[in-house]
DNA sequence: GTCTATAGTTCGATAGAC
DNA sequence: GTCTATCGAACTATAGAC
């Protein structure tokens, strides 16, 4: 038994199915898997996937949801730091850059159906997530400002939407246990937001 | 009525029918938009949808193709002048906030379904589109490089996937006639994307 | 906890009248 | 070019046996 099937097997039953409807969820998006789909590849019939779940829909909820009560803590952990702005800028980066490598599905499921999802009552939550994100960026970018570290000529509003877009969709392309570690993709995102791509004339020191 | 003229109507009849399902494929999703959805908009009946396009597939084949074609036009005359480096690749964002200002759904129907779609043979396209997108940028940012105008102690194809990425998902928040232009997002995202957003100890002209 | 069996919907698409 | 009418497939979910 290899360590990935050893770890599954120290899971209840319930969160093994889980984290395979999250799989399933995360590369075909929500719409697109079917309970059959989900049923086959746990190697169930999918009436029997009822005696665990209510609907499709509160699965894909306990994924999102849980994940969602997992980063945030993390995210209030450093804001309720005493680290300087630039530094929590910088650990904000890499706790989202970890998500992606450790939570790839629920990063993936997030990004792709919440849209559609927050369509239903029950998935409010969801755009209380957005909000929280927003109000913890705009916050660190104008301390950022106000203690010298960042510009103040660009639109704050846009910046966070730089950020927030940029480092969520990298879930497209970033494969966990691929070439580049989620480390090394959070040093390079760093370097070029906080410093851009363009060449400088004289070097600068920070 | 002529041939001509007859023939005429039909094309914007087919045009019109294209745009109403654009816009329902951006904004619900190809998956989540029935045909039934676009008759209701087209204020006619399901089954005379099949009179005009041969499935719902052809549909948005069509939508998608036809945004390529236009799109590419537009990139290959700026790769093809004689601008400086520097200037192609402000050129080039330009085009793509122009084209997400006015091409919103068929920018947001790739941005949302091209994964999906992908997997059918007859919109492999959408597979070269990416392939003659990233040679395009990393062609660019080679050029550029050498030319002194950009760093070279990042990785060029996280460079490209910073850009691809942060250009095309405005799409989701960007909306047409709303409180910024296009060209005032293409510029500031200009400004992050080449200076960054860390504060400067001293002043640097470029 | 999983099975068999199926109810109840919704979907894409078709045939032929007008 | 649109309508009426409907087919067959696929889907979520349920009921009850084992």
């Amino acid at each position: 038994m290899n360590p990935q099937d050893e770890q599954r097997r120290q899971r209840s039953r319930r969160e093994e199915l889980l984290a395979i409807a999250a799989e399933l969820f995360a590369e075909r998006g929500f719409k697109n898997t079917t309970v059959r789909d989900i049923a086959d590849a746990a190697g169930i019939l999918s009436g029997s996937l009822y005696h665990h779940f209510d609907s499709k829909e509160s699965m894909v909820d306990e994924i999102l949801s849980t994940f969602q009560l997992e980063l945030f803590k993390q995210y209030d952990e450093i804001l309720g730091s005493d680290l300087d702005v630039r530094t929590k800028v910088d650990a904000v980066v890499r706790v989202s850059f970890e998500a992606i490598d450790q939570h790839h599905a629920e990063v993936a499921i997030f990004q792709n159906d919440s849209a559609y999802l927050m369509g239903f009552e029950r998935f409010g939550y969801l755009r209380e997530h957005n909000t929280r994100f927003r109000d913890m960026w705009l916050g660190l970018l104008r301390e950022g400002v106000e203690s010298g570290a960042l510009r103040s000529d660009v639109d704050a509003e846009l910046v966070f939407r730089f950020i927030r877009d940029t480092v969520w969709v990298a879930v497209r392309w970033y494969r966990p246990g691929g070439e580049l570690s989620h480390e090394q993709v959070a040093d390079q995102y760093l370097s070029i937001l906080l410093d851009g791509i363009a060449a400088r004339r004289r070097p600068v020191r920070r």
